[in-house]
RNA sequence: GGAGAGGUGGCCGAGAGGCUGAAGGCAACUGCCUGCUAAGCAGUUAUAGGGGAAACUCUAUCGAGGGUUCGAAUCCCUCCCUCUCCGCCA
């Protein structure tokens, strides 16, 4: 959400840069909306001081024995009045919330403009794309023909988008798991996390996802609770409603979930294997910063991502995302795309993104400045490092052989009971 | 699932319709004082939203939301959370 205060002095501004990501986008109702508001609000203020005095008057009449009726009647009209003008405002302040948390994040001044990922900038590209000997063939093909995974028993249990993993596949998975959260508590410095699955609703407005994007979700029936899309969600959320020490800051966060997502509108998009999953496992990184040093924290962050392909071996590039492939929150996101030999190309395998004060102002996640003053709000990042499924892909697709067996990465091996090669 | 108890400031803890943004204690900070890290005295220490150039001022906030009342931390209703006991359960 951005801030009121400075929605009102730079909203020109402010609307120019975000037409850049949403064209139809239309502030006039801020400026209708926050004006009303403040006219109720001083009128009902002074009818509520006028209230209050008054009382003191009538209870100090009544304790010396006078009649206060003629100011009680009087005072019954004022509360009348004032429980209209609480009404009406009200009503206002929501209309406003609702309409400002509507408003994507502005985007900070490195984003390139663009309509969609062809105008997303390239920054690096990191070791060679895997060159086979042989024709490359997709991971379900691999994982198949290895009894590593299993779709149609998935579809028979639940339906389309879902996987089973057997054997090596299923300990591969967990593999990952292990080997990605030993590396970010072990030498990135995060503190490992075990949060809820299911969070209340509250949290998804901190974060960003409702009221807007709620047909991604799965809700639960008859409560007020949702399973998590990405742990981001319980993540962040940690903190929100407190004050936290600056010197508390930063803090950081990881944390392997399952991520259940309806893909809502990717109809016909990645139907086959386990690109895109209604159920996938991710390991997440979470920061809370002081603002002036986020944009540093995300190039670290960004950096222990990319750390994990390394230490598999797996080529990849960097992107950063322009205006039009921009998430809602984000104010700047760099993806990491893995390259896959099956499908000749590279494929997100992690979103890093600075939001800056968008979900701690949401979340209400601040902290005291050690030299004192008003709380300030906190920066938010995160990103996924990774996003275990795709991993999963990446490692039987760049690591396949021509017999069909898939070579485990050394540094996996450990995890794999020192399984060096998975066989049929 | 059943029965009970409770949610007050950074923490502890009083308050039971009006003078309570909230006693008292602890903690922290500031000043004074005492020749030393101790004690004493005085003061300060919440958040949000308005108005004002500013000094300052107003409004709201005692788990959340509603109600009663001229006036609610205090009375009533609904909800949330925590704790205890019983039941059930990995």
């Amino acid at each position: 959400m951005l801030d009121i205060k400075y929605l009102r002095s730079h909203l020109k501004d402010v609307e120019g840069k975000l037409k850049k990501r949403d064209a139809t986008l239309d502030l006039s109702l801020v400026t209708e909306l926050d004006t009303k508001r403040r006219e109720l609000l001083q009128d009902g203020e002074a009818l509520k001081e006028k209230r209050n005095t008054v009382s003191v008057e009538i209870g100090n009449l009544k304790k010396e024995g006078s009649d206060a009726t003629e100011l009680i009647v009087e005072m019954q009209g004022v509360s009348r009045r004032i429980k209209e003008i609480d009404l009406e405002l009200a009503e206002c302040e929501e209309r406003l919330k609702d309409f400002l948390l509507t408003i994507p994040n502005v985007q900070h001044e490195s984003v390139p403009q663009g309509a969609d990922e062809d105008d997303n900038r390239i920054e690096r590209i990191v070791g060679e794309p895997t060159e086979l000997a042989f024709t490359a063939k997709e991971h379900g093909d691999i994982g198949e023909a290895l009894g590593i995974l299993d779709f149609e028993r998935a579809a028979k249990l639940s339906g389309a988008r879902f996987s089973l993993l057997r054997g090596a596949g299923a300990r591969l998975e967990r593999a990952l798991i292990n080997f990605m959260l030993d590396l970010h508590t072990g030498e990135h410095g995060y503190t490992e996390l075990l949060t809820p699955y299911m969070v209340n609703r509250e949290c998804y407005f901190g974060t960003g996802q409702l009221p807007k994007f709620e047909d991604d979700l799965y809700k639960l029936e008859g409560l007020d609770q949702y399973l998590v899309p990405t742990a981001e969600v319980p993540v962040t959320n940690v903190h929100s409603g407190e004050v936290l020490r600056e010197s508390e800051l930063p803090l950081y966060y990881t944390a392997h979930t399952p991520c259940f997502r309806k893909e809502a509108g990717s109809y016909g998009k990645d139907v086959k294997g386990l690109i895109r999953q209604h159920q996938f496992n991710k390991v997440e990184l979470v920061k809370l910063v002081s603002p002036e040093k986020s944009y540093e924290e995300l190039d670290l962050l960004t950096a222990n991502a990319e750390e994990v392909l390394k230490r598999l071996g797996l080529p990849y590039r960097v992107v950063t995302l322009c205006t039009g492939d921009l998430g809602f929150s984000s104010a700047k996101t760099y993806d990491i795309e893995v390259w896959l030999p099956g499908q000749g190309k590279y494929r997100e395998i992690s979103s890093c993104s600075n939001f800056e004060d968008f979900q701690a102002r949401r979340a209400q996640i601040r902290f005291k400045p050690e030299g004192g003053g008003k709380p300030r709000y906190v920066h938010t990042l995160n990103g996924s490092a990774l996003a275990v499924g795709r991993t999963l892909v990446a490692v039987l697709e760049n690591y396949q052989q021509e017999d069909g067996s898939v070579v485990v990465p050394e540094a996996l091996r450990p995890y794999m009971g020192g399984l060096e090669r998975i066989e049929f």
